[in-house]
DNA sequence: CACACCTATTCAATTCGTTGACTGAGGAGA
DNA sequence: TCTCCTCAGTCAACGAATTGAATAGGTGTG
């Protein structure tokens, strides 16, 4: 029941239909709420049944039909009840943290090319979110943004999301760094 | 079937009951996975059951009784097969950053207080992690350390908390900011 | 020309996570 | 003495998430 506030959440970007918003979730909502096409699907069918978000078929021609979705009255006010109830603490699952942890009992190599991998994952995800920043600016400077914008919520998020990055980034490489120098010293 | 990685990864401290891993998982590991006592419970029934740990119950004087898990040989073995698996994706999900994606159609005032209480709360987490830190090095330099001690990956994954509560109280102070002069303009 | 990948969803099965309540003892402080 | 807190768990029920597979036309690559 909180998937959906996500869902409502990026519908406030405008309309979207299930594999949109399947997209959406990743790449900029990923940075805060990881859900799978199964779960978005699922989802979206209860929300309509709510009156939450209401759907309309766009028939296209050389593609499957969709159904696009967009939010009602009653999903906008929901939204709103959801943002002034406290936020749950957050949830979080790595496994990649859990093989750190474990690293002196492991298998140092495969958790280095882990490692490897996630810094090449983050680092695209890094370039994604700084071209959103470019775009979302279009030139402008922050501060401009911050105060004629509609919304800042998304450009709020957005620099969590480059933040984290970053930060990943530099905990990877320190990591590489020292795994790298205790397995020279065996 | 993940859970149970990072309890094993938790018993390579030493054993430890139900209770003490709940607040291992409270405190360290939170870090990196959150699991709910009966969580923690269950999946030590089912561990117990394959042999990955094994139980000694330890009669206590002025308290009740205790079973003390300890990994086995299996057990280890398991963990060590974990750390050569690709890792999966991270999973996160964060209502606060949902709220404030959504701030410019929700209550602000509302996000704004739950964005100061998690500031508290990380503040929290990060005097704790510094402590442990402390407690970790005993007075020797980070060099020192993870040039003798036995295990790294303890010292590692705290780093990753540290920096990871210190970005979070950067981002949370430039939210409440932008949003204290926003909410000034209106 | 084949083959893989993209769009756009749906279904079923199973595992996992969350909530709330319950037991019971001892210790600390008002 | 009363109440709250910590220790040390257990149980049931429900809702949510994950996995794997199926469908079916279109588009791009070698």
């Amino acid at each position: 029941m909180a998937l959906r506030n996500a869902v409502m959440a990026a519908l406030l970007e405008g309309p979207a239909s299930g594999y949109d918003l399947t997209k959406i979730f990743d790449s900029s909502v990923a940075n805060f709420w990881m859900a799978t096409p199964q779960q978005i699907y699922r989802e979206l069918e209860r929300m309509e049944g709510e009156d939450l978000i209401e759907a309309t078929v766009v028939r296209q021609e050389r593609r499957p039909d969709k159904r696009v979705f967009t939010l009602t009255g009653r999903g906008r006010g929901e939204l709103r009840a959801f943002t002034s109830r406290p936020p749950r603490p957050i949830a979080i699952r790595d496994e990649l943290m859990v093989q750190v942890q474990s690293v002196d009992v492991g298998d140092a190599d495969a958790v280095r090319t882990a490692v490897t991998e996630r810094t090449a994952w983050s680092s695209a995800r890094l370039g994604h979110y700084l071209r959103l920043r470019a775009h979302l600016l279009d030139g402008r400077t922050e501060e401009e943004h911050l105060s004629r914008a509609e919304r800042i919520g998304p450009y709020l998020t957005l620099l969590r999301g480059i933040a984290l990055e970053e930060e990943n980034l530099r905990w990877y490489e320190r990591v590489l760094d020292i795994l790298e120098r205790r397995g020279a010293l065996r």
